[in-house]
DNA sequence: AAGATGATTTTCT
DNA sequence: GAAAATCATCTTT
């Protein structure tokens, strides 16, 4: 299921086989990359792709790119860091029983689970594994590609490097927030398109927990300058 | 470079 | 009433 109905193609960062010098200072000091080449944010990973197991989809998200189109612009970003949270696993939110805020979790996959905590910052996460189980995967950090100025106005920085490396910072630079929660990411304008890894994927654990912080359970493409933390 | 702290409100106990 | 899947800023080393 490929939509096609997308407008046009988005500038994407000139593709080498071998990262520059130049290239890896320009990620150091949180400039822009150069762009050259055309990205296609016209496709959305179907349905099926979030029907398994919620580790196999949160490291094969790596890659993939979060697109999200408002009146303002279009932001995207390429997805360089996600945590799975599982059943059984007593970090989840979904862990003891079914509340009015983890619901969406137990329910069909493909959808947008965004909560708001700390009293003043949302993490967006995606609905993974079959209906009936309470699993997602946490969006913890993107790589910016598109709407690289949208993202600075609406994060108050500049360095690009500032703008999505955190769960909360992705959110804000990408206005997403309590309206998206429970959205179908098969469709619409927040959505996720296709794409593979591009670096070998580390596996270590998840930040900010207590329990069950012992579990290798947080995924992120290695020397990606994006990642919230190594 | 690393550690401590305040901000601020929803959610569940 | 306490904790929270965080972040920015400030202090100390």
């Amino acid at each position: 299921m490929v939509k096609t109905n997308r407008s046009n193609n988005e500038i994407r960062p000139k593709a080498r086989s071998a990262k520059s010098s130049a290239w890896k200072n320009n990620v150091r000091a949180g400039k822009p990359l150069p762009v050259t080449g055309v990205l296609n944010l016209n496709s959305t990973i179907p349905r099926d792709f979030y029907d398994r197991d919620t580790v196999t989809v949160a490291r094969e998200l790596l890659g993939c790119i979060l697109v999200h189109r408002t009146p303002e612009g279009t932001t995207a970003g390429k997805i360089v860091e996600t945590e799975a949270y599982l059943q059984g696993d007593p970090a989840c939110h979904a862990a003891r029983r079914m509340t009015p805020r983890n619901s969406v979790m137990f329910g069909p996959p493909g959808y947008a689970y965004v909560y708001f905590t700390y009293g003043m910052h949302y993490c967006f996460n995606v609905v993974s594994a079959s209906e009936g189980v309470g699993e997602a995967v946490l969006v913890r950090a993107l790589e910016p590609l598109v709407g690289i100025p949208l993202m600075q106005g609406r994060r108050g920085r500049q360095n690009t490097r500032e703008l999505c490396s955190g769960p909360a910072k992705l959110t804000q630079a990408m206005g997403i927030a309590r309206e998206h929660n429970r959205r179908d990411l098969t469709m619409g304008d927040l959505y996720i398109c296709p794409g593979d890894a591009d670096a070998p994927i580390v596996t270590t654990t998840r930040i900010g927990i207590k329990e069950g912080a012992e579990l290798p359970l947080r995924f992120y493409l290695q020397n990606n300058g994006y990642v919230s933390r190594k």
